[in-house]
DNA sequence: CTGAAAGCGCTTACAG
DNA sequence: CTGAAAGCGCTTACAG
């Protein structure tokens, strides 16, 4: 902001009073005579001054900002990230608990990645979403004492308190239960390649799952990067493989897009052929061909977990008060739904 | 962040040299020898060092940061902004440009609500929407010299160069065909009564319309303040009316859903006796029962046309390309279809 | 109750 | 090419 701003000096010689009192005056220390506050007070009304955050904030070690990173390396390829789906909403929602309680919530490149500005380290608190496996940005927090909140745990350190539940072994019954109620028998996962507990703890349950029924594990992986395509050659390797799947649990939603589409560009037919559940709800699958069905990962509501979990670390006495999400739970589209139902909305 | 890091000072005496070379190897301003800048950056590494953005911040008066204010008033009350709509796909839009850039983005309370954090004056730049009439935020930014953008005219300053255009005649167009070829044949508007763009260029275009039509102008108002019930007596006062229209185009979604409710509940059949579209897209739209037809304002859009203008500002040389809205899209559903189909996404 | 002074970690003329 | 020093706007012991 243009700094042609008056200052605390000016007030104080306006006022004529000292700096210290102005300061005092303002943020409620010491002590300050109410004669002196009102003189003071009009003082820096009639030169439009307000205090400079960033000021305060260098001499108090404390900004009132609570910094959001996006992992995996969104610093570095943020237009990977979808723009109308979670990241979003789970932005917007951590921003509305923390503007509640006085913070400012600030989305901040990863300062782990070379060359990215180090803003986040300027924060009172941070927020992960999502820690990959031995994350070195959790690594740093720690040794320098910023709080911090994780969303989802990091695969190689589960014990850290510091994790909201993302209660991925529940998401993945629900998943697994609705494509058999909806007619599979025979149940694959698509999943990503990214460390994070998402990927892995969902791949370990469908593994448990299907030990436990004595099914075969079929897992296949697509990089996140590589979006739709990755789901296309998803679908070209699922149809090579001996015996079809007839029910998939697909992670991403590029990928699922791409999936969907390869399916129905080979002539199978979802979901009388093979059904379709996408992990993580997403404009583009309500109004893809067969719309996909998803679960609904309920971003707002783990947006202001995160930020309530920060903001009781940084304010002990916080009265917080946030919504608890219902994991799994699942938004039926055509993909899974007898395909005589019309489900998309149309558009004009 | 907890401010046990080394600072400039400790990687000074470590690489024997003194601050200021030190400050230049990390900034890239005057020249430095190569291979003292190898011993200062291996001794930064060493001690863990990374410049502090606040301090660097507060000596350049660039603290790597853009703003964005809700208004009007949300800081007052954040609970009223509802959480899976337009906002946060807006902010996160906003955020993925910024950051694509070299910049964070800080959603800020209202710095004009006294009591506020002033978080909102430390922003190299600011991004308001939807500014009021007569906007003292607004002022207040242009007397300091910040750069910002507005999202939406104030009312009573048409002419701000600094405004993304959000269209709002043109979308009111493109409602009020909808609704005529839904049918309806006499129209009504349910207004919010903030004062801002939205509100009143919708409501001076759909005055002009019925004037044109010869049609009789039937405006009623609800306070944004006061969320479904508001929209609920506002379907008591239009079926209060001696002619009854049969559309009705309510901008603000809990609005609409109000009004929805309130007609079903006095038996009106919606669409066929009363045809409603709203004016802003939300997730209740989707699962109300009948779901109600909306305008999709594309936040996404807007939110990167926004931080981008603001970016030009801050850095011309940068090379911004963004996408443009297609204003007034409408996302149809059972509100102002035959009352036969299925819209609804079905739930688990 | 009020004020003089040091210092938060950095940047930037300026002198050498 | 390198360094000593002033200062960004504030806060906070400390002395009076």
């Amino acid at each position: 902001m243009a700094r042609q701003r008056s200052t605390i000096r000016d007030v104080a010689r306006r006022a004529g009073v000292s700096v210290t009192t102005v300061s005092h005056t303002f943020s409620g220390n010491g002590v300050v005579n109410p004669a002196t506050q009102a003189r003071v007070r009009a003082a820096a009304s009639e030169l439009g001054y307000h205090p400079d955050v960033v000021a305060s904030g260098l001499r108090k070690s404390r900004l009132g900002v609570i910094g959001l990173v996006l992992r995996p390396a969104v610093g570095e390829r943020p237009q990977d990230l979808s723009d109308v789906d979670y990241f979003p909403r789970f932005a917007g929602a951590a921003a509305l608990t923390s503007l509640e309680h006085g913070y400012a919530l600030m989305l901040v490149a990863d300062p782990t990645v070379s060359g990215a500005p180090v803003t986040a380290y300027a924060c009172d608190g941070i927020v992960v979403t999502d820690p990959v496996a031995d994350d070195v940005l959790v690594a740093r927090l720690r040794s320098s004492h910023t709080p911090y909140t994780l969303v989802g745990a990091d695969v190689n350190d589960p014990d850290d308190p510091h994790v909201i539940d993302i209660a991925t072994p529940a998401i993945t019954d629900r998943v697994l239960d609705h494509l058999t109620d909806a007619g599979a028998t025979r149940l694959a996962l698509v999943n990503g390649v990214d460390p994070i507990e998402w990927n892995a703890a969902t791949e370990q349950r469908y593994r448990e799952r299907m030990r436990e029924a004595g099914r075969e594990e079929i897992v296949l992986y697509a990089p996140e990067t590589e979006g739709r395509a990755a789901g296309v050659r998803a679908a070209d390797e699922l149809l090579a493989l001996p015996q079809r799947p007839d029910g998939v649990y697909c992670l991403t939603s590029e990928h699922a897009r791409g999936l969907v589409e390869g399916l129905v560009a080979r002539g199978v037919r979802v979901p009388d052929d093979i059904r379709v559940v996408c992990g993580s709800d997403a404009d583009s699958l309500r109004t893809a061909t067969p719309s996909i069905s998803s679960v609904d990962l309920q971003p707002e509501a783990l947006g202001r977990q995160a930020a309530a979990a920060v903001l009781r670390q940084l304010e002990p006495d916080l009265d917080l008060r946030v919504p608890e999400p219902d994991h799994g739970r699942i938004i039926l589209r055509e993909s899974t739904a007898p395909a005589s139902r019309e489900d998309r909305p149309r558009q004009d």
